[in-house]
DNA sequence: ACGAATAGTAATCAACTGACAATTTTCGCT
DNA sequence: AGCGAAAATTGTCAGTTGATTACTATTCGT
C-alpha cells in the first residue's frame, strides 16, 4: 500500500521529495516508513522496481514470435497493451531514474532489444528472403528501423503524460496507423540497409544482448 | 557566465539541487547568486530560457519552407542540426521542465506545430495532389504522422543522452536514414488519411496554432 | 583623487530533512 | 481478561537549505 501510493507521490514530486511529505499524505507519522524501508533510497528503488515490473512487464511482448499472428496483429497488440496499461507514472519514474544516472534505462534498453527488436528484425529478414542471424549478424541499422516505431509509441506517451498536450485522438487508432505506416516501409528500408552501399556506421554488427535478468 | 555553468549544474543534479553546491562548483559564495537573481526559482527560468532560446532555437526551421530543395534535403539538414547542437543538456532541462508541470514544453510544442508539421504537411500534400489547408484544414492524423519522424530523432536523443546506451552509428547517416525511411512511406500513410475509411479520431481537424512568443 | 556603482564575502536565520531512540497503541492469541 | 509482539507515534538531533543583512574590496567615469 505504501509502495503504490509512494510511486504517485515521487512520480508527481521528484525523488528529492521530502519522506515528511510523503508521510502526511499517507496519514502516517514519518518515522513510521522507517519501518518498512531502512533509507529513502531503498524505498525508491523498491517503487521503481515495483511499478517498472508491473507496467513495463514484457508478457505482451511474448506475442511477438507467435507465427499464427500477422505482424501487424501483433505489433498493434503489443503497443496497444503498452499505451493501455499506461497512465504516465510508470514513465515519469522510468524519466526520472534516467536523468538521475540510474543504470535501469540502459538495462531496459538491452531487453527491448532482445524482446523486440530482434524477433521483429528476424520476421521482417524473413518476409524479405534475407538471410538469417547466423550468417548476418543484428546491425546497428536495423536496431534504428525498429526504434522509429518504437519512439512514435513512446513518444505519444510523452506527449500526452509529460508534455501535458491535448491528445484527443484515440489511442487504440494512433497505434494502428503508427504500425501501418511503419511495416508499410520496413522492407524498402530493411533492403536498403542490406543493400552494398549502405553506410557503413549502420551496417555494423551490434553486440549480442546479454542475459536479461 | 553564471547561467551557462548553472545549467550544466542543474541538467546533471536536477532542479532541486542546492544553490550552494553550485556556488562552490562557480568557486563563488553562495549569497553573490541572490545580487543576480531574485530567488532560485527566477535563476532556474532564466537557465532553461537561456539555454532553449539557444540551441532549441527554430532559425533551422525556416529551411522547411524553401521549396528550392527537396524535402529529404530539408529535413536532413533541419534534423541534422538538431542532433549536432544537442549536446543533451538542453534535453535534459526541457525533460526536468516538463516533468515538474513546466508550461514550456506545451508551448514547445505548439511551435513545432506550426513550424514543422504545418509547413511539412503542406508540401507531401501538394505532392500527392490532395487539397490545401483553405478547403481541408489540418487533421490530427496528419499531426502523428509527422510526429513518427519527430520521434525518432528525439528518442535517439534520449537514448544517447539520457539513457546512456552506447551509440557507436554515425547520427548524421542516421537521420538520413529517417528521413529516408519517413518520406520513403510517408506518402501512403497520408493518402490512407485522406481515404472514406480512416478512422474519425485521426480525421478530426486541430485547432490552428495560436500565435507564438 | 574623488565618489558612486559594482562585485564580492562572512555570518546568520528560520525552516526543513533524513534518521533514530524511546514510548505508546493496536491486535492476534490463549 | 491479559500477555506479548508488531505497528505506530512522539520527540529530538545533526546537518542542510534558501534567503537576508551588514560589511569589505574593486572598478571606473569624472
Amino acid at each position: 500500500m505504501i509502495l503504490r501510493e509512494a510511486a504517485l507521490f515521487f512520480a508527481k514530486e521528484g525523488f528529492a521529495a521530502s519522506t515528511r511529505d510523503l508521510a502526511d499524505r499517507l496519514g502516517v507519522r514519518q518515522a513510521l516508513l522507517y519501518k518498512y524501508f531502512p533509507s529513502k533510497e531503498a524505498l525508491l528503488e523498491s517503487i521503481v522496481e515495483d511499478v517498472l515490473a508491473v507496467h513495463w512487464a514484457m508478457a505482451w511482448a511474448e506475442v511477438l514470435e507467435d507465427q499464427s499472428k500477422t505482424l501487424h496483429e501483433r505489433l498493434t497488440y503489443f503497443y496497444g497493451q503498452h499505451l493501455e496499461n499506461e497512465d504516465g507514472i510508470a514513465l515519469r519514474l522510468f524519466l526520472r531514474a534516467a536523468l538521475d544516472g540510474w543504470s535501469l534505462p540502459a538495462r531496459r534498453m538491452e531487453l527491448i532489444r532482445a524482446k523486440l527488436v530482434r524477433p521483429l528484425v528476424a520476421e521482417l529478414r524473413r518476409e524479405a528472403k534475407l538471410p538469417g542471424f547466423g550468417s548476418a549478424p543484428l546491425m546497428w541499422g536495423e536496431i534504428e528501423l525498429v526504434m522509429t516505431l518504437h519512439a512514435s509509441v513512446v513518444f505519444y506517451s510523452m506527449r500526452h503524460h509529460i508534455y501535458g498536450g491535448e491528445m484527443p485522438s484515440d489511442a487504440a487508432d494512433v497505434v494502428r496507423f503508427y504500425v501501418m505506416s511503419f511495416l508499410n516501409g520496413a522492407q524498402t528500408s530493411l533492403l536498403s540497409l542490406h543493400a552494398p552501399d549502405a553506410p557503413a556506421s549502420l551496417t555494423q554488427s551490434a553486440p549480442v544482448a546479454r542475459a536479461v535478468a
